[in-house]
DNA sequence: CTAGTATCACTCAATCATTGAGATAGTTTA
DNA sequence: TAAACTATCTCAATGATTGAGTGATACTAG
């Protein structure tokens, strides 16, 4: 441990700096969630399952069924379908019913829903723009690998949860 | 878009990507967080205030007061007083009235909270130690040095918002 | 020093998201 | 075919949240 002075950086590479940080940037995250949920007159309910349904990665296994936004939102499955029918009266979202097996109705987005996304998305992408000029392609290249291993490791946490 | 096989794993250094990353890291930390609240009877509102009011990073610029809670969890105040009674009647927090200006009520967390706040850090820390042990020590000084300017840049985003 | 204004936290009735037990329709197993 | 199972939806009860308004304290100008 090397840190000497309150102010220096590299305090930050110990583990608990860390932890503090990656809550710092969740709260930042979910606060520009809750922002753009008020510009929009959404709750942060209905955003939160938007962007699971939009998100290439949270639909990269097949599409986003109601079940699967249950697990990942951790609501009952009243919460959901009066969700679902927030997001499909306002126009964002449709059900479709899963052709081979009808009990299953996969969730699609409109198009018009796709603004939607990209006025969401964009702040996110600016910052991370932003932050990104700062380093190298080497670096950047690492920096992606960390937030992988993270995500997989929390991943793996949450599973042996019954 | 120069992505070949769905597997390569260096598409992950476009800006794309890490955007999709990131957002997968928000998920997986609010999931954590909702098991959390589960397992300890509380609301997600009020497992966000928690970690708001324990955070060092959050509490950074002086003790954390109601309005500030408010600012951070985007709630009217009405709900930030049901918020904190249910913390108090909890035993988790305390009001203090601040000596110098008297409207004002600071937010401390009761010894007890501590536990809690250990069982609730402690899966992130597991994580964040799990995927650290793969890097050196120079590589994660620039991993928490990208952190630190991205939460920098999405804190900035959020200024400009009246 | 005093009136006027702003700020902070709180109150309370109304609203509306969420819960949780069940109903419904479809699928698989025996 | 009947029974067991699964995915989604229904609906009354619950309770968190809203939003306007109150009381108390602080600042500021005259």
């Amino acid at each position: 441990m090397q840190s000497r002075s309150p102010e220096t950086p590299d305090q930050a590479s110990d583990l608990f700096a860390y932890a503090v940080l990656l809550r710092a940037l969740n709260r930042e995250l979910n606060k520009a969630t809750l922002d753009f949920a008020h510009r929009q007159g959404l709750h942060s309910t209905d955003v939160h399952a938007l962007a699971v349904i939009m998100d290439p990665a949270a639909s990269a296994d097949g599409p986003v069924t109601p079940t699967r936004l249950r697990e990942e939102l951790g609501l009952t499955s009243g919460a959901i379908t009066a969700c679902l029918d927030r997001l499909q009266r306002s126009g964002h979202v449709s059900r479709v019913r899963d052709t081979a097996d009808r009990r299953v109705v996969h969730l699609a987005y409109n198009p018009d829903a796709r603004a939607l996304a990209r006025e969401y998305f964009s702040p996110l992408a600016r910052a991370t723009e932003s932050a990104r000029s700062r380093f190298t392609p080497e670096q950047l290249s690492t920096i992606a690998a960390f937030l992988r291993a993270l995500n997989a490791e929390l991943a793996a946490g949450h599973e042996p949860q019954p």
